[in-house]
DNA sequence: TTAAACTGGGGCAAAGTTGTGGCAGTTCTT
DNA sequence: AAGAACTGCCACAACTTTGCCCCAGTTTAA
């Protein structure tokens, strides 16, 4: 899911010049040539981040700025002329996440939006819900629960560790080595055999759907699907 | 609770100007002359915000700050009398949360850390809420107090704070390590079984209700409703 | 073709997890 | 000051998980 931005600056070149640089990261940007507008469509659409210039006809950056924290809590970035101490503090303690005086590096607006997308992802990141399918199967980590054909499927921890990371990796072929050092958080060469152990396991309680866990011999595992008529022999 | 800084530069006047500033500010504030001593209080006892300088005898701040970003999200600032627009970039890019150039203005600083803590706080309590329902449970943190169907249930200060952590992520499991951290503020890893202690309280307290604390064995424990006809088989 | 290596099923025992009742130190209330 | 409430810990029993062993069947490579 693509992040939206919204940008705020009376000086045309200006947003394009910062448009362009953020579309170019992968954001869907929308520009507007003043905060009005700006609030007005976030009240309808809100976005995921706001970049405002203070200075701008109508109502000012700073109050738009006031305006959005008393309803949400948008990530919201301070772009401006005015370069005094008092101006920086300002615009920190009114409620915007990071003040940058003009004219800036758009490398370094593009590296500041990135650090704050990645400061509210952090703080989000234990309450997000990862969610991963193959075939009929879907498994919720937040939940901590598997199931196949919406039918739940009970797992012990491992088991449960194991079946995710393959799902992490479905498409590709998962070594032993690898599954040891991630799942077990094994760090070095062991002689042993457990893997195989719980794709047993797995592979029992797997019976009922169309996925598979493949054996690749002399290498490790990987999923796939039930071929109800496998190619004759 | 107070919030914890951890500081790290290798200017005692430095340290100590920024640690005055903010314990003024009500933090507590702990100074290290090397990023490497600031790690290892680090792993021993985590805090809430870590502030580095770039130069410093040992390992660089840089590198800290990544160390520290591979197994915490604690927001960091760097601050560094580096100031050409690559040394920000960089800085901003590997990890941190803001970079500010050296001789810089502590009210500043202090602004900046604010707003952090502010964004932090955002992020996590965004969907905080006075009132709580789950079946037939009513939770009011406000006056807080809960109610089963309508009945008033007495519980004491550490069953309440869980309760309501469990309804505050009602749809998902919490593991054990979650809870200890976030309703017992325990930072680091403890053997103990305190919250297998209040939830058999909690749930004895439960039983009139159609709620139920299910254990999710080996992990933790999630919400869930009292199924009166289980699917027979 | 044959031997060696690998895989997967059943069973087993050690280790780990959880719920329960009891208990004691601390804090709060009366 | 005495009692009540709260909370973490312990011990115990019941139960679950999991790595390993053995063994038969399969695949690979010489």
């Amino acid at each position: 899911m693509k992040q939206r931005i919204y940008i705020a600056d009376d000086e045309a070149n200006i947003r394009f010049i910062i448009s362009s640089f953020l579309k170019n990261e992968g954001y869907e940007v929308m520009d507007f040539e003043n905060g009005d507008s700006l609030f007005d469509m976030f009240m309808k659409q809100p976005c995921d981040m706001v970049i405002l210039d203070l200075m701008m006809q109508g109502t000012d950056g700073l109050s738009i700025c006031m305006k959005l924290r008393e309803r949400t809590n948008v990530p919201i970035i301070i772009v401006s002329a005015r370069d005094s101490e008092l101006d920086r503090i300002t615009g920190i303690t009114m409620g915007s996440d990071d003040y940058m005086v003009k004219p800036f590096s758009p490398v370094e607006l593009v590296a500041r939006v990135k650090a704050l997308f990645r400061r509210v992802q952090m703080d989000q990141k234990s309450h997000q819900q990862e969610i991963y399918t193959y075939e009929d199967i879907l498994i919720n980590t937040a939940q901590r629960n598997v199931k196949i054909k919406d039918v739940p499927l009970v797992l012990t921890p491992t088991e449960f560790s194991l079946l995710t990371y393959l799902f992490q990796h479905s498409e590709r072929a998962v070594s032993r080595a690898e599954l040891l050092k991630n799942v077990w958080n094994f760090d070095f060469e062991a002689d042993t055999r457990a893997t195989d152990d719980i794709m047993k396991r797995l592979r029992k309680k797997l019976t009922l759907s169309d996925v598979l866990i493949e054996s690749v011999w002399g290498f490790g595992f990987k999923l796939s699907k039930k071929e109800t008529n496998e190619n004759p022999k």
